[in-house]
DNA sequence: CACGTCCTCTGTACCGTTTCACTAAACCGG
DNA sequence: CCGGTTTAGTGAAACGGTACAGAGGACGTG
């Protein structure tokens, strides 16, 4: 067999070391076991004079795994994406698999992605969505269906659809944060939510529906204003309100929140003296406003590791059903919200 | 020769259209041209109806080229990162590339990052640094030594290194900050400093002193604070200024900055009326106060980008010198600015 | 001493592509 | 009709690992 000289492979290795390609395989993979310790340092100073690097993309093609699993996510500029990406890549790299990224802005470069990443031999993959209420998925089930592990991180799917998701109980957060502010005793509680298209924004105002109808409270129509999570449509949005007098605010979202917050100084109220306002979304973003806002947080962090743990243990056993993580989101009271005067 | 029956090769393909592996896979790869319509026609079909999905892997065996670039970010908690991967990405996918991601919160973690992704075969490397003034750069000048392509952003390399960088100009950002602050006709400004074992804290440092020494205005140690770019320290900072009575002060971080808003709230001060700020960093992170924070915006989003650029010539072109490409700051005037009474 | 077992190590087919060297047929001008 | 060129397509050796089946020797046992 010819052999290009120059390049440092295994058989080059085996052959410093004197002993067979397999011997090196196996000292690679640490099946020391079968191997007298005078060999395993012949291979190891061998490996080491040569500035020896195993090629893990011939490895992979043997063994039909690349140990690296593929994150999509739809929206690179949603302020949620940083922290899945944190979550799932200190779980990959714990596992001690690989993450590849990209970015999918649109339904047509998903499935490009998702192609690509099969074509890579990813071993699992990840969809990071964002929440329109619909969304095609029939390229995800067809890859389940091939045989492509696939966990989806906050995307709906079809009823007993087998690929699990990650949720984040948006529903839950927003009663949370309505009920504190029933509990300091409002009676008048606006609403700013997030667009209707998509389920965040839908979940989040029928949990704060819920928490007044708990309450006995009625809910006019008057008080629940529509933003899109932008900084001016909660000025807006607030600016309005203000003409109901609501003597509490649970915003759906984190730039809305401190556009409303902006709005009511404009107007010249305080925060919590004459209203109180609770936010929703990335705390760190609305901690340090003056006040510091009151706001339900959610565990991205966490959604990106469970993500990754699910889809792990699918890629160990592919035949797992399909099941729902609904992720408890927290309140986290500090300075927006007080009893009302 | 034997062969499996259930997996879609490229084999396979070729045998369901009755033509050769060669003719598939010059089809798969564009080469038309040799190709008569028919024959494209016919391994268009089979295609189609085995459902094939061509196993980058083998093809990268083959190559030796993987179409992925890695991407190993020192702090995956700093807020610069999601900029630099929305950039990164971007032009990766832009150049048909795929993104490999990696956080190293450590140096030796760096370390295993860089062995890893050479053992993936990545075409090129890009470290997206925290900015210690002494950080070890021998793994990177010795896998550059060995031909894997390298760029750095925000790093500090030594004299004449083969490495390219990607630089954010930390002095003139703080210069044009200062300048801003001396136009407006403040002759007492203080500043609140990064740490000292940092380079970004170091230069924006520097670029003050520049400024004010070019408006003949003396700097006084005691209108120099340092923090650690925390919210807290920013507070405590401004708080310990406060004394001195400056009439302006430029703060080298955005959290800082917004600790140290809170402080003046606290002291019964207003902005700008009674003093002007000026931040440096994420812009919109300071943009929601109140008042919107005048800034030092970094284009980092453009720092991956041209990262990614520069690597991808040097993986074109390995022989093309190490250079530094240093990117200008953009000052933005917001309401946190005044003249001075 | 024959035999089975354990231990250590080896040879080589195979993973799924690319690509080089080559061929058969078609074409074409003189 | 001939020699040369172009066109369309083929066969098989890499690429750099893994892993199966098995070899050879040492050792214990009856």
């Amino acid at each position: 067999m010819r052999e290009r000289a120059n390049r440092t492979t295994i058989r080059r290795v085996a052959r410093e070391a004197g002993v067979s390609v397999t011997t090196v395989s196996n000292y690679l993979n640490g099946r020391h076991s079968q191997m007298s310790a005078a060999t395993r340092e012949r291979v190891r100073e061998a490996i080491q004079r040569l500035g020896y690097h195993p090629n893990h993309v011939a490895r992979s093609l043997a063994t039909r795994r690349t140990a690296t699993i593929g994150l999509i996510i739809s929206e690179l500029t949603n302020a949620l994406y940083p922290p899945v990406i944190l979550g799932a890549e200190a779980a990959c790299r714990h596992a001690q698999y690989s993450l590849l990224l990209a970015n999918a802005p649109d339904a047509e470069s998903e499935r490009r992605a998702v192609e690509l990443m099969r074509r890579k031999q990813v071993d699992g993959l990840i969809l990071f969505s964002v929440s329109f209420i619909d969304i095609a998925n029939d390229h995800l089930l067809c890859a389940h269906e091939e045989g492509v592990p696939i966990v989806v991180i906050n995307r709906t799917m079809p009823e007993g659809a087998p690929i699990p998701r990650v949720m984040l109980d948006n529903f839950r957060g927003a009663y949370l944060a309505t009920r504190h502010l029933v509990e300091l005793g409002h009676r008048c509680i606006a609403h700013i939510a997030g667009p209707a298209n998509r389920f965040t924004g839908l979940d989040r105002r029928a949990g704060y529906l819920a928490a007044l109808a708990e309450a006995g409270l009625e809910s006019t129509s008057a008080l629940v204003l529509e933003g899109d999570y932008s900084f001016e449509s909660g000025y807006r949005a607030m600016h309005a309100l203000l003409d109901h007098r609501p003597s509490a605010v649970f915003i759906g979202g984190d730039a809305m929140a401190l556009g409303a917050l902006r709005a009511i100084r404009d107007a010249g109220l305080r925060v919590p003296d004459d209203l109180s306002l609770v936010a929703f979304g990335n705390p760190d973003f609305v901690h340090y406003a003056t006040p510091a806002l009151t706001t339900v947080d959610l565990p991205i962090v966490e959604a990106g590791k469970i993500a990754v743990e699910l889809l792990l243990e699918r890629i160990a056993a592919p035949e797992t059903p399909g099941e729902t993580r609904m992720l408890a989101p927290r309140l986290l009271v500090r300075e927006s919200t007080a009893p009302i005067a």
